[in-house]
RNA sequence: GGCCCGUUCGUCUAGUGGUUAGGACCCAGGGUUUUCAUCUCUGUAACAGGAGUUCGAUUCUCCUACGGGCUACCA
């Protein structure tokens, strides 16, 4: 049985890596019939924030990443919150000392350690029978100069174990550290195989020692390589968005997202590039993983995301666009609207883009940006326009045809090209100068509106 | 500094000894649209460097350079 497992620790928001990290779990998981677990890792109680492990959970399943065990869901073998799992780490703490591969050392108020030598003393300082003494364990690590781990993608990668410290597993508040909580829950949660960043490979030497000393079997692991800034520094805050929420709030679609994220490190052996979860774990495999860091392209995104907006039928995109419309924005108009985002559907990128572009056919343009009223005011535009308008008036009923036979006819009349018969129009109708055809904005503002538009700025 | 990992167009990548080194994004140009965008066509652009191995290296080995990660009672 494949078993996967993401692990955040509920420091902050989901973040762009954690989520690729959470998707490649849940898709290997799922593409091999296996079950994808979360686990959340709050040992460090100084950086928990209230409310992030929540939040994190949320944001994953909006996603679509669900998983099959974690707080509150099959909690076979729970508690998934490892500061609920005290007892169990104390528990093979004691495996370790009796092994003689860990030793108790006590703490000071300068900070300084004294190792206890006593077995059995320091298993009865662990059970809490000396609730007096400050105390930190520690692994010992071997002399071993040639230790060969394994890494699925990398192979074979040799440590020289002299130049590894002895490490702390049990902090002197009495919570584990990482390598040694992870090492214990992975075991015992039955992970098959441990998918992670590229952060953690030089701490694998910790943990395959520690698998070794408690008799566990390893899990195979596969280090991701990392997600980087566009200067190839770490993916962070400093150069752009990192936090999966804001990419939502600004319009992205998160099968775009994933789409987008799933191919940064991973690539299916032919050139398609659009994948939708399914198709993901369909194709998804572990020897496909890139080794080297990749860059976020913040242009392929908008790009991809333009590609699922274009592709979506005209009820799903209203429905994931509700949230981002104004409220300028009158919804009950289906016709309208629908005329509307079905011509900017194929060309905005996020669904803010979207809704900024659909807005100008219901706010008033009455506050023209200055180029655009320069234009409008200009003799020659005003000329146009009252043409037009005038036009329009005589009009029952106005089709694409009627629309550029109008524009023939005033380019002739006035002589002039045809820039400059949409600037002007468009400028009053639309409010820019740039924009849909004149036939778009009249058909979707109705000739009774486009007329009132144009009578306001004739002078 | 030490240890570890990595290195194909600007970016994401295909490629597992013999290819005109392919695709996508970006960018540039053409066509369509009497504007812009869409659409479409075309183009620019890469094997980090040096030694080997081999008839032949982008591909295998080593060295160097560069980049990144780790080096906490953080994960």
């Amino acid at each position: 049985m494949i078993r996967t497992r993401f692990a955040p620790s509920p420091t902050g928001y989901l973040h762009i890596g954690g989520l690729r990290t959470a998707l490649y779990n849940f898709i290997f998981a799922k593409k091999n019939n296996g079950q994808f677990i979360l686990r959340i890792e709050d040992t460090d109680q100084k950086r928990l924030v209230r409310g992030a492990a929540e939040k994190i959970i949320k944001s994953l399943n909006s996603f679509d990443i669900n998983f099959d065990e974690g707080p509150n869901l099959n909690e076979k073998y729970g508690p998934y919150y490892q500061s609920k799992r005290l007892y169990i780490y104390h528990k093979y703490c004691c495996k370790l000392i009796e092994n003689k591969s860990a030793y108790l050392c006590y703490v000071d108020d300068n900070q300084n350690l004294k190792p206890e030598n006593n077995i059995d003393k320091s298993l009865s300082i662990i059970n809490q029978q000396d609730t007096k003494s400050r105390f930190i364990v520690k692994f010992k690590v071997p002399s071993i100069k040639n230790f060969n781990t394994f890494d699925d993608l990398r192979g074979k990668v040799v440590f020289d174990l002299s130049l590894i410290d002895d490490f702390i597993i049990i902090k002197s508040d009495g919570f584990p550290t990482y390598h040694f909580a992870n090492v214990v829950d992975d075991h015992l949660m039955k992970i098959s195989h441990v998918i992670r960043g590229e952060e953690w490979l030089s701490s694998l030497p910790k943990h395959m020692l520690l698998y070794n000393s408690l008799e566990f079997n390893l899990p195979h692991f596969i280090h991701l390589p990392l997600l980087l800034n566009p200067d190839h520094s770490k993916l962070s805050k400093r150069q752009g968005d990192v936090d999966v929420d804001k990419f939502i709030e600004k319009g992205y679609l998160k099968s775009a997202v994933l789409n987008f994220i799933a191919l940064l490190g991973w690539h299916p052996d032919n050139d398609r590039e659009i994948f939708n979860i399914l198709d993901l774990i369909e194709n998804f495999s572990i020897p496909r993983i890139q080794k080297s860091g990749s860059v976020f392209d913040i242009k392929k995104l908008n790009w991809m995301n333009s590609e699922y907006i274009k592709s979506m039928d005209l009820d799903t995109l209203f429905e994931v666009s509700q949230e981002f419309f104004k409220k300028e924005i009158d919804i009950k108009n289906t016709t309208k609207l629908g005329k509307a985002i079905n011509f900017f559907k194929q060309r905005s990128s996020t669904l803010l883009e979207l809704n900024d572009s659909i807005l100008p056919f219901y706010s008033e343009p009455n506050n023209l940006k200055e180029e655009v009223l320069t234009y409008v005011n200009e003799k020659k535009s005003q000329d146009i326009l009252k043409f037009y308008l005038k036009s329009l008036s005589i009009i029952e009923c106005f089709d694409i045809e009627l629309s550029d036979r109008l524009i023939k006819d005033i380019a002739e009349k006035f002589n002039v090209k045809g820039k400059e018969i949409f600037f002007p129009l468009r400028g009053v109708l639309y409010g820019s100068l740039n924009g849909p055809d004149l036939f778009t904005i009249i058909d979707i503002l109705g000739l009774d509106e486009s007329k009132r538009r144009i009578e306001q700025y004739i002078k």
